[in-house]
DNA sequence: GTAATAGTGTCTGTGAGACACTATGGT
DNA sequence: ACCATAGTGTCTCACAGACACTATTAC
């Protein structure tokens, strides 16, 4: 057998707010780092949890009170000087949610800060971060993920500034919608439309098959 | 604090023989499924291992004797039901090796099987197996991951063939070529040749800075 | 010479990018 | 009518794939 190990699950919850990558941090109750600023996290519940990435919605729910609809698991970090309690096991995963879900935090419990102006992190917090923004980023320029930083509908120039935020590049239009036509994960929804001070715009939605569609070469 | 968790690493061990892509696996010696094939593994031992990237290297080295130039972790798998022990949660892993650094196995402690016919595998390591031989495939149509499976030294045909019998497709020797010259991780060793019954052919090597390069589209 | 493999050159079709264009609503 | 945004059409250049070609060795 084994000494018993420290074994958590940490969440990095990305969102766009004001054209800017985001994440959500909460001040820490207790020690180690109490009061400080930190990833959403907490022990595995083995009784409770059917396994980790269960155990990563339980913290996210009681932790910030929401479900994201995307949620993976990241990178696993370990060791024995990340934690002051001894040896610990992070399993990390990241998660993708419209601004929107998060307006309801009327009771202020948790902090936006944007990926490229970080304050300092406890444990290694600041390296699942990074780590996190490098998969987001990678995977956005092969993959429909970005789709989840969105609300459940959206027009096509929404989306892809959508893209185009979280790439930090500009896109050409017409590439843009002749892949996303190739591609089809998208479905238009009948007679709704974006409507502004100009030509109304047609909404799409995800098709309920495509949680994550890959595409073949990059956006 | 939290009821002790199980924590091991596992690891999928690759190498090619006779063209085909195959993984090691050991007989186990104890409860649970003792005598049954399995993939190396073995508990962390936070006294001991920096890490679980190191735990792997130890865990590897003890059981099959051999350390691999390449180790990257996969995923880890966890839960209450993949471990008749209780809640457990491993820490996978997969290498590359060379064929030739197996056959010193006198003592014949490991067995080499095709990963397109393995017996039933306990725990989840038939699960865990499938994940990795996807990642190795997804990895090899973008990246030098590939080379880790030729010994230090290789021809441009030796390797092209690698490629070929990893992600079971045939290409074109000149695409193929190109491709790697634009890349530069490898390095025509000066005035090393493979000799054979016709043309020698010029013998390249990694070079030291280029554990894994990645391409920008596919090979 | 011939056979066999190493290694290179060239043509062509596809498709990404650039950008101009049309369409449709509000005011 | 005019403006702003939605949405589409077209040209071009780069490059991946196909394949033919040359080069170099053993016999």
């Amino acid at each position: 057998m084994q000494a018993p190990l420290i074994v958590t699950v940490d969440i990095v919850l990305f969102t766009l707010s004001a054209g800017v990558l985001k994440i959500v941090l909460l001040r820490r109750e207790h020690d180690p780092y109490a009061q400080q600023l930190a990833l959403p996290g907490g022990y595995i519940h083995p009784e409770e949890d059917r396994d980790s990435l269960a155990a990563a919605e339980r913290v996210l729910r009681q932790k910030t009170g929401l479900i994201s609809p995307y949620l993976e698991q990241l990178f696993t970090f370990t060791g024995g000087v990340r934690d002051p309690r001894g040896w610990s096991a992070s399993i990390a995963y990241y998660a993708l949610v419209h601004e929107s879900v998060l307006i309801s935090d009327d009771e202020h419990r948790f902090e936006l800060l944007p990926v490229d102006a970080l304050p300092d992190l406890p444990f290694d917090h600041q390296r699942i971060t990074t780590h996190a923004v490098k998969r987001l980023r990678d995977k956005s320029t092969y993959s429909s993920l970005p789709c989840h930083l969105l609300p459940g509908q959206f027009t096509l120039t929404e989306l892809q500034h959508t893209y185009e935020q979280v790439l930090g590049i500009s896109l050409d239009k017409s590439v843009f919608r002749r892949k996303l036509g190739e591609m089809d994960f998208l479905e238009a929804i009948p007679d709704a439309m974006r409507l502004g001070k100009h030509r109304p715009a047609q909404l799409y939605r995800l098709r309920d098959d495509a949680r994550l569609a890959l595409f073949n070469k990059t956006v």
